[in-house]
DNA sequence: TCTGGGGTCCTAGGACCC
DNA sequence: TCTGGGGTCCTAGGACCC
């Protein structure tokens, strides 16, 4: 099994377009303005990061750690694109390919020589698409996803886990650097003495019965042990749900113009899921206020699966009248679950 | 420097039915 | 008269990922 992640992939993208920016700290994040408030870092290039610049940082911050930089609104449909071209160049080896994400493909087969195969992988990445990637093996998705993250910070851009070398290597990281484990599972984990990948691994499942569900407590163990799916699913993926949020540069008081949002939010998504050529079947919309507190609310639509933007609009209305708003709106979402 | 946007999957409780 | 067992559907929220 192979894991490939193509580095830094939005700013790597610009960068291709924009030749001359080769070199330079690129971050791309929101609409491009470092100075607009409640926006943050989609990806900083290398050269940002060196400054401490990272995904998920505000963007005012990401402009003082970095005043240099050049600043790129985030490009979607771009990277959609190239995403595709290099899904390509993966599909044209003798593998089975699993698109995971618009960065992050796995890989699986009757690999003789999984590593030579990570080189040419790499070399036809580079040449045929421009990007560089890292590439992890392992013998499940569970290790070469974590192999690829050794990669990163390997000069050959490959790693590889085994069965064999993953206790040694992992046994001493934190539980937090597992796929799938984070801040609150980190912390339950530490109530019951559990802060080592080793510790977990040792831990008979039983014993996190006090902090998880049967099926958690199974899985964290698994995957502790180096353990994980070996599945590649090639079939393209279909969509369960899609959905639209916006953060307002400056809170919303007024009940008219949330409602006008909302109806905004449905119809402009209603219009996108009609054009992929898919059915809604239920609609939700999503509240956060200005103390960040957080709340959904849904429902199923009543006479059955939609194409109508504008009954789509209705329903996102009606949903958002089950909310008691009392404090200013920070952030408006809709989202809409789709007929398999 | 306050904290984006777009997703997935899981769990749990209540309604309702037999 | 005071309380079964099993099942499905619906909704809300939690957690995590990139």
């Amino acid at each position: 099994m192979l894991h490939v992640d193509l580095d830094q992939f939005f700013a790597s993208v610009e960068v291709l377009r924009r030749p001359e920016l080769r070199g330079r700290p690129v971050i791309v994040g929101g609409s491009g303005d470092p100075e607009r408030a409640r926006t943050v870092v989609a990806t900083a290039s290398r050269e940002a990061r060196a400054h401490g610049v990272h995904s998920g940082m505000p963007m005012r911050l990401a402009a003082r750690k970095c005043p240099g930089a050049v600043f790129l609104p985030t490009d979607m449909p771009a990277y959609q694109r190239k995403s595709a071209e290099v899904m390509d160049i993966l599909r044209s080896f003798p593998v089975r390919l699993e698109v995971f994400g618009l960065d992050e493909a796995f890989l699986g087969g009757e690999l003789h020589d999984p590593h030579a195969l990570a080189v040419s992988l790499r070399a036809a990445v580079l040449e045929r698409a421009g990007l560089t990637c890292a590439i992890g093996i392992g013998r499940n998705k569970n290790q070469a996803k974590i192999a690829a993250r050794f990669a990163k910070n390997d000069p050959s851009g490959i790693a590889t886990l085994t069965d064999e070398t993953w206790l040694p290597v992992m046994g001493p990281h934190p539980v937090g650097d597992l796929w799938g484990v984070g801040p609150k599972t980190v912390k339950k984990l530490d109530e019951l003495g559990l802060t080592t990948v080793a510790a977990l691994a040792a831990a008979d499942p039983a014993a996190l019965l006090p902090r998880f569900p049967p099926r958690a407590a199974g899985w964290l163990v698994v995957i502790a042990r180096g353990g994980g799916d070996t599945e590649i699913v090639t079939e393209p993926w279909v969509a369960r749900s899609r959905s639209k949020e916006i953060t307002f540069p400056a809170d919303l008081t007024d009940r008219a113009e949330i409602a006008a949002q909302v109806e905004a939010l449905a119809r402009a998504l209603g219009e996108e899921v009609v054009a992929d050529g898919r059915q809604v079947i239920r609609v939700g919309v999503k509240v956060r206020s200005s103390s960040f507190y957080t709340r959904t609310r849904e429902a199923k639509l009543r006479d059955g699966p939609t194409t109508d933007p504008g009954v789509i609009a209705a329903a996102a209305l009606t949903v958002l009248d089950k909310f008691e708003i009392t404090r200013p709106v920070r952030l408006l979402g809709v989202r809409a679950d789709l007929l398999l």
